[in-house]
DNA sequence: CACACAACCTGTCAGC
DNA sequence: TGCTGACAGGTTGTGT
């Protein structure tokens, strides 16, 4: 479920059971994630304080009152869920497990395995090799188009794949890119260094406004993915292309049987959802 | 340096 | 029902 949004609805799922809990104990059942789970997690993280929870792009940190903290990607198919049943049956993919003094297991499950969860000082993190490169949070107040464009001008790659570039924008995904060219009216064809100041003050808006909106909605929730709660996330409800190859989008009057209606196209090897006629 | 492409690993679904 | 192939929310390594 992992996008920006997906991710901030974690972090906010958890803070509410985790914050000023002690960290009673860590079960690793798997280490050979995207990266090996250091074999110290255990012993730098258990007995230690939950003090606060973060969020870079799509990385959820857990501070620590030992100067410490917990890093976790979810990848692709990552999911955390909230368990207060004692004991907790594990499933399949289970994979990290963190349990609290007051009797919560954080359970982590991963069938691909593209996840990772790593601990490092927490002064270290904007030097950790996930950060160093990392572009800027849409999310943030100063975010604008100014830096967007400064990213941009240099490249020729198509705006699709900028947006994805995580060393140009942070925490967008495939969802989350295609709807946001959508709503700016950008072919996601249109190569980087072609985007206007007038495109890029558009697309800022809209990453804005759609990272919102899916916050808003608890995420999107794809499959059977569930957010720690348990609860779903609303937002696939509001996908104006994505995943709708063959139907009209929502804002042409065009005769679908003539166009075909919302293409689906590969870029980078991933699919790319968009209206021919709407975006340029 | 920028970019294209394969790889990582497993599950699910459509089609035969 | 079973098999095969395509595809999936992400990131990184290798080669040009």
């Amino acid at each position: 479920m992992p996008e920006l949004p997906e991710v901030e609805t974690v972090k906010r799922g958890l803070e509410k059971v985790l914050l000023n809990k002690k960290i009673e104990n860590i079960k690793v059942r798997r280490r050979d994630l995207r990266v090996q789970v250091p074999v110290n997690l255990e012993s730098d993280a258990v007995g230690a304080v939950i003090q606060s929870l973060g969020r870079r792009a799509k990385y959820l940190l857990i501070n620590l009152s030992n100067n410490k903290t917990i890093i976790w990607h979810l990848g692709m198919s990552g999911r955390i869920g909230i368990h207060s049943e004692k004991p907790v049956e594990l499933l399949k993919h289970d994979h990290v497990i963190l349990e609290t003094d007051d009797g919560i297991s954080i359970v982590y499950n991963d069938a691909r395995r593209f996840g990772l969860v790593d601990i490092c000082d927490s002064e270290k993190l904007a030097s950790l090799k996930y950060f160093s490169a990392m572009g800027e949070e849409p999310l943030e107040d100063s975010y604008d188009a100014k830096k967007l464009l400064s990213h941009l001008k240099d490249r020729k790659v198509p705006i699709k794949l900028g947006l994805l570039n995580q060393e140009i924008i942070a925490g967008l995904g495939n969802i989350y890119v295609c709807e946001a060219l959508y709503r700016s009216g950008i072919s996601p064809l249109k190569a980087c260094n072609e985007i206007s100041l007038k495109e890029a003050e558009k697309l800022v808006i809209e990453i804005k406004e759609v990272l919102r909106e899916a916050i808003e909605a608890g995420g999107s929730t794809l499959k059977d993915h569930k957010r720690p709660d348990g609860e779903i996330g609303y937002f696939q409800n509001s996908h104006k292309v994505y995943g709708k190859e063959g139907q009209r989008c929502p804002n042409c009057t065009c005769d679908i049987s003539k166009t075909g209606g919302i293409k689906r196209i590969t870029q980078g090897g991933r699919s790319t959802f968009y209206c021919e006629k709407l975006q340029k």
